[in-house]
DNA sequence: GGTATCTATATCAGTTTGATATATATTATC
DNA sequence: GATAATATATATCAAACTGATATAGATACC
């Protein structure tokens, strides 16, 4: 998804700052997608200078000014248009593009290589992981305001218990069947 | 992982051409990483001029000649140390440093922005798509040569398993959840 | 007073991708 | 039998992105 949809997308759940939309990423979307500030801050500028978002600098007690934010109409219709076409070309190719970089299985793929004990720890650690992962999507309670927004969306329901089944099976499964890779 | 790690770990299995390395990203590896020409080709130059691999030139009948790339044990070493120092930093850190895109997922997010129509054809593509996936992993008759020697790694067997556990409990999930999102 | 941490924006070198170029050979289509 | 499309094979590069670093005000704690 291009940058300037997702950037829009974020700030159609609220008005936002730059370090706001990272934490966004570092927390709850950090399992699904990630921008850097290297990427976020650049695409605000353009954005603003394209007019598709509005810019409110807030000087705050306590805290550094921040820049606030806010998509515009036309943002709104841009970022509308850019999703349908996306969802299409989604549908055209037959692959949704997702991109997925796992250390875990590559590691996996060459445990041959690694000391027993090594591989030992790392499946034990991995289990461990992932419990901590699954005791985080199953949390329900109160998280920091700016995150609200994303908490109340509907789709993050069903995003949290997709993630929720996918990681209670993966944990079944690697406890039934380490055994497989010694 | 380290590109160069990650070359010298295929070419364990076996010697390859670059060609045949990115057939493994884009035939059995992916769905778990991925790298492009722009990549495998400086990589494996850089790893023949510090010997880490040998290369000969082969001529072919009915193709254009191609250089194939050996292990040395010099790279062998090399490979087996990265290893062992990348599972190390990976239990250090505590997360095995997964970087998932998934441009589903974000189209989900922002579903509601969608035409009715538009959600229901992308999630039936879906439903189809990863049937077609689970069919993949399931699949279990002959593959083209170079591709033999992944196929016949014991940990592949685990991580088909676990792919195929994976699809199917995430497929069952959105017969069953996807009202969710109307 | 020192140091560590959090909030906040900005920049940039280095890496990676996706696209393109080049070349040969095979197969399909017309 | 000509032409187009596809497969094998290597190489290169602009554009995009990341990860690191710089800067700076404020709080917390010892």
């Amino acid at each position: 998804m291009q940058k300037d949809t997702l950037c829009l997308g974020l700030l159609s759940l609220g008005p936002r700052s730059g370090y706001e939309i990272k934490q966004m990423f570092e927390g709850p979307l950090s399992d699904f997608y990630s921008l850097s500030f290297g990427t976020i801050y650049p695409t605000l500028n353009k954005l603003q200078s394209e007019k598709y978002v509005s810019c409110k600098q807030l000087s705050q007690s306590k805290k550094p000014d921040k820049k606030v934010y806010t998509i515009t109409k036309k943002g709104k219709d841009l970022m509308k248009e850019n999703l349908l076409g996306d969802a299409s070309a989604y549908i055209r190719s037959g692959n949704f593009g997702d991109q997925i970089k796992s250390e875990f299985f590559l590691l996996l793929l060459f445990a041959k290589y690694l000391p027993k004990e090594t591989l030992e720890t790392v499946l034990n650690e991995r289990v461990l992981f992932l419990q901590q992962k699954l005791e985080q999507f199953k949390y329900d309670g109160p998280v920091p305001s700016d995150l609200q927004a994303l908490r109340n969306e509907k789709s993050i329901t069903f995003i949290r218990g997709l993630a929720t089944t996918l990681i209670e099976s993966g944990l079944t499964y690697m406890e039934k069947n380490r055994e497989k890779l010694n």
